[in-house]
DNA sequence: TCAAAAGTGTTAAGCCTACACCCATGA
DNA sequence: TCATGGGTGTAGGCTTAACACTTTTGA
């Protein structure tokens, strides 16, 4: 057993201590009208070249694990300021059979229609739904399903929904985003009594037309009324 | 900015890349009959020599952070076995003076009846209520309120509650065990049926004479029942 | 006999769930 | 005119929250 401290000598040694490769891995969501879905990488560099995994990269001199996560993923999608969140670090000692590398990882939202294509062609990176999504390398497979489940948790408690949605969008368009997240069905009506009582939204004048001939009135998040709500102790619970 | 991968050579450069000081930091919960505490310790070593902390060690080769964990944990309280769960990877450079270090923190629930107290005597180590608490050395005081709140969360939703009780313990230890969890107080009626519902504990013949006159009856949890009804979809929630 | 903690049930309010019909429009 | 998706209200059951008195027994 190595022991913790120096105590004898009342100067911990860090210098003596192993340093480690860091990475930080990149479950990026994204919401095409229909299902939630991941952006998936084809390694075009070993190890495991060829096959899928998620998007990465090492820690860097001077740059926190939200910094790299942010680095990652612009340079897969060319966005910024998306919403992130962190969900575990990984650190089996086998883990990357290269060398010993512990992986922190972190979920992304974004809006599907906004990535650079461009990049994401570069990157042979493509979308998948959670069903259809290929076996991943190492623990990455791992890394999505613990992703999942924090973002399930999340999108119940804080309105982290929006984020996947362009800034307009339609009852019917949250809603399927809330089935597909939750992975169950939900009655129209009673999805948008909850979502009304939550107050957090504007219904605007404008229709989408594209969905039905009727339309659908289009709504926006309204940040800093769920911020106010918030202030007074309103919290928001799907 | 830094490319993420090596995509001309189509091998990425481990050996190129920074390796860090990867450590991990427990916060170490007890309950003594009426309040939530956390063991800290007084450092007897640089850096921050004589202030309070969490106890920590750095991962060692062939080790995972959950393994540092116990081990740190175990050199402190001499307990082997303990409720673990991690929390959070901090990642700021600077948040560690000396060197650059990434700390992954884990949270630990014992019993606090149980721990060796020479070794933590040996550690100077000391245990605080949540308001009493010094204030801690380089981001420790944040890794406690993050870790307070995850324990929040997975007391209401998983029977870990118990791990801090002993194993024989009155109905009424386990609602001040909640209400100080949660920091909230709780009508002892409603208290009583919520738990009973769960049908999880099981109702001892013995009495606790220590508390009151008329004794209060001890229960045990029952994991076997906990893990039935988890099978059978039945969720813990409090 | 009194003080101190244990134990126990009921009611009202709010919340959640299930459920069905009309509307607007383009084809 | 019909097919498609949009929009809306209500009733019953369930869960939660509020609330007070009796029991036991050691001092």
């Amino acid at each position: 057993m190595v022991p913790i401290i120096e105590n004898m000598s009342s100067v911990s040694n860090y210098q003596d201590q192993t340093h480690l490769l860091v990475a930080v891995d990149c479950i990026i969501f994204g919401f095409d009208k229909e299902e939630l879905k991941i952006l998936l990488i084809k390694r075009n560099f070993e190890p495991e070249m060829g096959k899928w995994s998620l998007m990465g990269g090492f820690l860097q001199p001077n740059e926190t694990s939200e910094n790299a996560a942010n680095r990652v993923l612009e340079t897969l999608t060319g966005l910024h300021d998306v919403y992130l969140d962190q969900v575990h670090a990984y650190t089996d000692p086998k883990r990357d059979p290269v060398e010993r590398t512990i992986s922190i990882t972190y979920y992304a939202l974004i809006n599907s229609e906004d990535h650079n294509e461009e990049l994401t062609k570069q990157h042979s990176a493509q979308w998948f739904s959670l069903n259809e999504a290929p076996e991943l390398i190492f623990d990455h497979g791992q890394m999505v399903q613990h992703a999942i489940n924090r973002l399930r948790y999340k999108t119940s408690v804080q309105p982290i929904g929006f984020e996947l949605l362009p800034e307009k969008f339609t009852m019917r368009q949250l809603q399927r985003l809330y089935e597909t997240i939750l992975n169950e069905e939900i009655d129209k009506r009673n999805f948008a009594k909850k979502i009304n009582q939550l107050d957090v939204l504007i219904k605007l004048e404008e229709k989408d037309m594209s969905s039905s001939k009727k339309g659908s009135f289009l709504f926006t998040f309204d940040k800093d009324k769920y911020e106010a709500n918030t202030k007074n102790g309103i919290s928001f619970k799907l």
